[in-house]
RNA sequence: GGGCCCGUAGCUCAGCUCGGUAGAGCAGGCGGCUCUUAACCGCAAGGUCAGGGGUUCGAAUCCCCUCGGGCCCGCCA
């Protein structure tokens, strides 16, 4: 890789070709160019075979391939609009620019391009070539033109790689960043504020997960990346922020699989004077438009539009318990003890460790005999209080608390509560918790326990994995393909 | 952490079963061609077969180890 290829060599020596008649191969800017969309717009206006001489555009873009054809030769450019056919001819160019371009230019060259619209004898929207100019000179040639780049190692390590050979995982970022806009408006639309709050924290804290840790020089002591961004979020509302976003990222110390990555894009939202029906209600038009927009973005995708079809509301709502012990033929869950339970998901296939909590065994069942049969978008509702030490008891079913998930096929995508605003219950959870002694308890946040005593209103909230979502709305298989960077070991 | 599979030219892939000194297409070089769409035709060039060790007269091919990756399982909301 260090070595130069011939290749490169070749490439090289275009480049001091370049400098050498006193041009620039790496110019500064190139002001006035429009996108292929424009000329192809204004070619569809003329027949085939016709050009259009009164109006000049300019277009920059990378070049993919040429077709030379003695005098005549095809370029494709490509940018993001698309791309555009370049003709170039020596009766427009004179003969000896016409054989120095051709000699000078490679596939992967950044170019940009002055001429007039065209449309081909066979049909295809054009530029006919007045002036070209180099923009940037590529030494390294893009992947092969047909098959593209497919070592999937090589298309995560060089991501650039990958987006510069595809159109299409170009366009799978780019919807995916319209939809993270679509769900900022949504909650700008209803009067929630967005906020940030601390990546670094000095105890991590929100959910049940291994933190990474890293180190202050100025405070001398150790830190904690966020795991959650829940805790911080409820303290606003402590403080009257009312209602509250933020979309960020949320690092967790673990494997890298089809649905689990590190770091994370996690949106949380808590939102006072309301419950958990509210957040449904509120989840369930989100989804909804997140899926008719990411049909209008992306259409013509048979895996968009299959995804689209599982994201149709009103959305089923499976009861935690109700299911699970329909699924299992296990009756009386919510009385079972610790060991029972365990036994039970040790029946089950979990190898979860023995000091494992009570909730753990309980959602290791549930994905066991539950989750597999899950096959569109689906509300799971009212969780066994030993699962969620942050969220309100039910307030009629006993044993239980306010929370949903919602459950997309092979994965969760979001987490939501009526929260738990009762401080003194707060810490009587988190040293239950403890209490179990297992590996599995959140860390106890003492200093949210006291934000609770000021006084937090009634309040529900609700995470979502926007990584996970992507993933279900373009029906993606692994979340690394939602990812532009997913962590690789080092070579 | 366990199992299975993969790593050959810049890229996409053959060759490995059954050991005999590395092959094609694309890209690049040279030549031809004024409407192509992965253009086409001809010629020449391009390799640490992931890395290391072993077996063998001889290893891309068989064996072992290491590195990197993929899939499944387990763990992690």
């Amino acid at each position: 890789m260090d070595e130069e290829t011939p290749l490169e060599r070749e490439r090289r020596a275009k480049v001091a070709r370049w400098r050498a008649d006193g041009r620039e191969p790496y110019p500064w800017s190139f002001p006035g160019r429009v996108d292929s969309g424009v000329v192809r717009a204004a070619c569809a206006a003329l027949a085939p075979g016709t050009e259009e001489p009164a109006r000049s555009f300019r277009v920059g873009g990378r070049l993919k391939i040429v077709r030379q054809h003695g005098r005549t030769a095809f370029v494709d450019l490509e940018d993001l609009a698309g791309g555009l056919q370049l003709i170039l001819r020596v009766d427009e160019l004179g003969e000896e620019a016409y054989r120095a371009w051709l000699a000078d230019l490679d596939p992967g060259d950044l170019v940009g391009a002055d001429g007039i619209a065209a449309v081909s004898r066979r049909g295809e929207p054009s530029l006919l070539v007045r002036s070209l100019t180099l923009l940037a000179k590529a030494i390294t040639p893009p992947p092969e033109k047909y098959h593209g780049l497919q070592d999937v190692e090589e298309r995560l390590r060089r991501r650039y790689v990958d987006l510069l050979a595809s159109a299409e995982v170009r366009e799978r970022f780019r919807v995916r960043t319209l939809l993270v806009r679509e769900i900022r408006q949504y909650f700008d639309a209803l009067d929630f504020l967005e906020v940030e709050t601390p990546i670094l924290q000095t105890v991590a804290s929100g959910a049940a997960a291994a933190p990474f840790v890293t180190r202050s020089n100025y405070l001398g002591r150790e830190l904690q990346l966020r795991i959650a961004e829940e805790l911080p979020l409820k303290r606003l509302l402590v403080g009257g922020l009312e209602r509250v976003y933020e979309i960020g990222r949320a690092f967790r110390n673990e494997d890298l699989d089809s649905t689990h990555s590190p770091e994370f894009t996690e949106l949380e939202a808590y939102w006072a004077y309301a419950d958990y029906h509210d957040m449904r209600r509120l989840t369930e038009g989100l989804y909804e438009r997140l899926a008719r927009r990411t049909v209008e973005l992306w259409p013509d995708r048979p895996e968009v539009a299959r995804a689209a079809e599982r994201f149709q509301p009103p959305f089923p709502t499976l009861d935690f318990v109700d299911a699970l012990e329909a699924a299992s033929g296990i009756p009386r869950l919510l009385e079972k003890s610790r060991e029972e339970l365990r036994a039970l998901a040790r029946a089950a296939g979990s190898t979860v460790p023995d000091n494992s909590s009570t909730g753990t065994f309980l959602d290791k069942l549930f994905e066991h005999y539950v989750e597999p049969s899950i096959d569109r978008v689906t509300f799971v509702v009212d969780f066994p209080t030993a699962t969620t030490p942050l969220a309100k008891r039910h307030r009629s079913k006993p044993g239980r608390v306010e929370r949903f998930e919602v459950f997309a096929p092979g994965f969760e995508l979001a987490n939501a509560y009526t929260e738990l605003t009762d401080p003194d219950e707060q810490e009587e959870r988190f040293r239950s918790q403890l209490g179990e002694r297992g590996d599995d308890a959140y860390a106890h946040d003492a200093d949210f326990v006291e934000a609770l005593r000021y006084g937090l209103p009634p309040t529900t909230g609700i995470g979502m994995g926007i990584d996970r979502l992507v993933m279900a709305l373009l029906g993606l298989s692994s979340i690394k393909d939602a990812l532009l960077f997913p962590l690789v070991r080092s070579r």
